[in-house]
DNA sequence: GACCTCGGTTGCGTATGTTGCAACGACTGT
DNA sequence: ACAGTCGTTGCAACATACGCAACCGAGGTC
């Protein structure tokens, strides 16, 4: 709708993945070169992005600053978080928080584990709804009409051998998701890595987000990955309540 | 530059401030609010905003995932993190880390302290050069010539009754921090709390940061803060090593 | 030291994109 | 049913952001 705003939004993304020169972020973009450093020249005086000598732009303070007053709005993630730490320092392995948003799912708490293998994951990041354990527990908690709308809309990459790979497969596994009350990615986004999630639930039943524990398959096979659900469940009950749920019926 | 980028970054700390409706958002950038919405659809479109409802936009998740990816990408933060970590942890305060931009001080790691008295700072937050400890540091470690010059540039808002308030106080105090090797900020800059700072070097022994810790005056006198400078300045050694630096000249 | 390349910067005229307007639609509360 | 919000769309006018081409300055090469 606004092309300039276009553009700038993603020349920072281009930014973000590394530091270039002019003309590369022009190409990228496709405009000349004049073009971006206009747009840079704006960004840059609202802080959003830096530049260090030459041939080097780098996101700037503003950036920062914004997605910590956003993350400070998240109600949900400042109440999760003790338990949350608790869990990942009982257990030693990489916590996540995620949310819906859009079709996909958005990590907006991590705690890393201690053997960290290195997973493609941070903070703010996307994944898709189809593979992820978060994904599945965020789907499952809603009406199974939107489930249908969202299982019918998704695209279905295959990023695994396990990955599911089409809509029926997919609603029949929200349907265990929702009995079961914790859902399992049994390496069906990444090839190494396992994962049981669980939801957070606000004072009206709603679930606000879903947590979820990621664990390499060297360290713990399938039976070892779900002997963890009960500390998970244990930990986003606690979460749960500290964001207003009361074990039964309404709260208020 | 560019107008509707311009406005585009406007809003975006418009709605950073608190969510608000289309016309206020339009009276605060002085615009239509047609053109309001039209932004906030392209910024709704790369995920930097996100709407709940009406009447109600909040910052999206690309926000946060650029500036996860950013302040990963800034390596002293990453190198320092171990004993600042450790100073937080042993002496249950306030630690924090910043870097000089642009005429001011950029916070780009908190650890927050034990007896969280509320702070008005966070990462990715600017604050003036002349009352902070941080502030000091960084410019005490410029070459004269560049002192000067921002020491006469800057402007002098009194904020507490120990606010330096003059460029030849401001300069004078410099080159105190620089014989020293720390800076104090004895409440110039919030009244109920001071602070000392010390440098993080790198590989060059050039100034890559400033390591700060914060204490409420109801914990501890001006004293007591001083006594804290040894535990600080060793947690800033060992974060300079961390970060390249060697004990006697050049590293490489 | 002259030449070349590469990255960044500026002025200018034009087409394009963006704007404000005003009318409409959806929703709320009275 | 009506008034009052708030959000959305089509359109025409204009400002603005664009591409171009030339220029500058720094570094490297011969």
């Amino acid at each position: 709708m606004s092309q300039s705003l276009d553009r700038a939004l993603t020349l920072l993304s281009s930014i973000a993945k590394d530091a270039r020169t002019l003309d590369d972020l022009a190409d990228e973009i496709g405009v000349h070169k004049s073009t971006v450093l206009r747009l840079l020249r704006t960004l840059e005086q609202h802080h959003f992005v830096r530049r260090e000598g030459v041939r080097h732009y780098r996101l700037g303070s503003a950036m920062f600053d914004l997605a910590n007053q956003a993350l400070d709005s998240i109600d949900v993630r400042r109440s999760a978080q003790p338990a949350l730490a608790a869990l990942n320092a009982s257990t030693g392995h990489t916590v996540h928080l995620a949310s819906y948003d859009d079709g996909e799912v958005v990590y907006i708490d991590k705690y890393e584990g201690r053997h960290s293998v290195r997973m493609y994951s941070r903070i703010g990041k996307r994944a898709p709804l189809h593979c992820t354990a978060v994904g599945k527990v965020l789907v499952a908690a809603m009406p199974s009409a939107r489930r249908e709308e969202i299982a019918r809309s998704i695209e279905y990459p295959v990023l695994t051998p396990n990955t599911i790979t089409t809509p029926e497969a997919y609603l029949a596994e929200l349907e265990r998701v929702a009995q079961a009350g914790y859902a399992v990615d049994n390496a069906e986004h990444e090839d190494f890595i396992h994962c049981v999630a669980a939801p957070v639930r606000g004072a009206d039943g709603e679930v606000l987000a879903a947590a979820s524990m990621s664990v390499p398959k060297v360290l713990l096979d399938y039976e070892g990955l779900l002997a963890l659900v009960p500390e998970l469940r244990a930990a986003t009950k606690e979460a749960s309540v500290h964001s207003g749920w009361t074990e039964n019926g309404k709260g208020h």
